[in-house]
DNA sequence: TTCAATAATTGACCATGGTCATAAATATGA
DNA sequence: TCATATTTATGACCATGGTCAATTATTGAA
């Protein structure tokens, strides 16, 4: 038997979401509360449960939306074909993922999903990125002796690392960028 | 003015530490409860807090030293030369990190430090860590177009990832070791 | 020993995410 | 249209981490 989904259910869950996207742009995302949102929605707070899991549901939800427009945009621009090209398509990513720690804590948390059938949002934005980049990997000058999706998943990996690294001590986002070119000039372009 | 720390005081946290290690060791990390604590220490819940400035810090501590032991005991046994000695030396490791998805959280949570004066338990493994790890690769047949450090620093961005991605599907135990290895075959001896 | 200053502890209270039995709304078949 | 089944919404209630003004213990100087 097939679960009915009712037009009013549809509405409530919108409502909800895009209330959430204007608390989350008038105060940020690491102080969005339940309270406020089901509050501004009109509706009680189970029903904020019925609709998402949990709060990091919601969260997944609406970063990872976030993420995939950002990935969009990158998709717009020219194909990058170098080092700094790669780096300067991926920046705008990196900025929104380090611009709150709580917005980053969100991703790792969701980075890889619990089961590969309820693959999330942001697991899935972490997918059509490591597509998207060995795409462009396999085009550029990059090292061939390894194929490029295994590149496009080091460069994830040193992306969170240099995103890591960046809520150390007094980084700004400027040395970020510095530092995942370093891993990425390794990684990329070896010379042994 | 310096302040000073009675008796009184060390005897309460080392209590609250012990008695938090063995609720631990019983029910696991994920299981902990600060009121399990307090209830079995013997002390009100504001002492808690007054020893910890949350049950982040605690975590931090504790899963900091059982890393540090498990690094101490990598330290024991001879020195790695090659690519599996290096994975073999890590090993355990990645699997107490991985061990529960609970403590991974917040190893990830706090592998980068706030600041740098307040540099916890677990970002100092980290260091450590990384310490260890680029006097093993400098010892070692691995790649010279880069220092060293670098190197190892990347070995630990890939441990994060393959770890991350040892929670998503079905993966055991075995594959993030696999997966580990060929990131770590590409970083240290490219071939291009 | 006494007393004032400082350190440590206490527990009632709060903040916030999350649950679940019950009620209301909606769809469906006769 | 009515009766019944299914979906959706409700809000009192719970779990748990965390706060802080008040209290108690300790210390050290007179």
């Amino acid at each position: 038997m097939i679960k009915q989904t009712q037009k009013r259910s549809i509405e409530t869950r919108a409502k909800l979401i895009r209330v959430s996207k204007e608390v989350i742009s008038a105060h940020g995302y690491g102080a969005m509360r339940v309270e406020e949102i089901v509050q501004s929605a009109g509706v009680a707070k189970g029903t904020f449960f019925a609709h998402f899991k949990d709060k990091d549901a919601l969260m997944d939800l609406i970063i990872g939306a976030e993420i995939d427009a950002l990935l969009d945009d990158a998709l717009k621009l020219p194909q990058p074909k170098d080092l700094d090209g790669l780096i300067l398509r991926l920046q705008p990513l990196m900025n929104f993922m380090t611009s709150e720690r709580y917005i980053f804590d969100v991703i790792l948390r969701h980075s890889g999903a619990a089961v590969k059938e309820e693959i999330g949002p942001i697991a899935q934005t972490f997918d059509r990125t490591i597509e998207i980049a060995s795409k462009w990997i396999a085009k550029g000058n990059f090292r061939k002796d390894v194929p490029e999706i295994l590149l496009a998943e080091g460069v994830q990996a040193f992306a969170v690392q240099a995103m890591a690294l960046h809520f150390c001590a007094i980084n700004n986002q400027e040395e970020m960028h510095l530092r995942f070119k370093k891993y990425l000039q390794a990684w990329l372009i070896p010379a042994p």
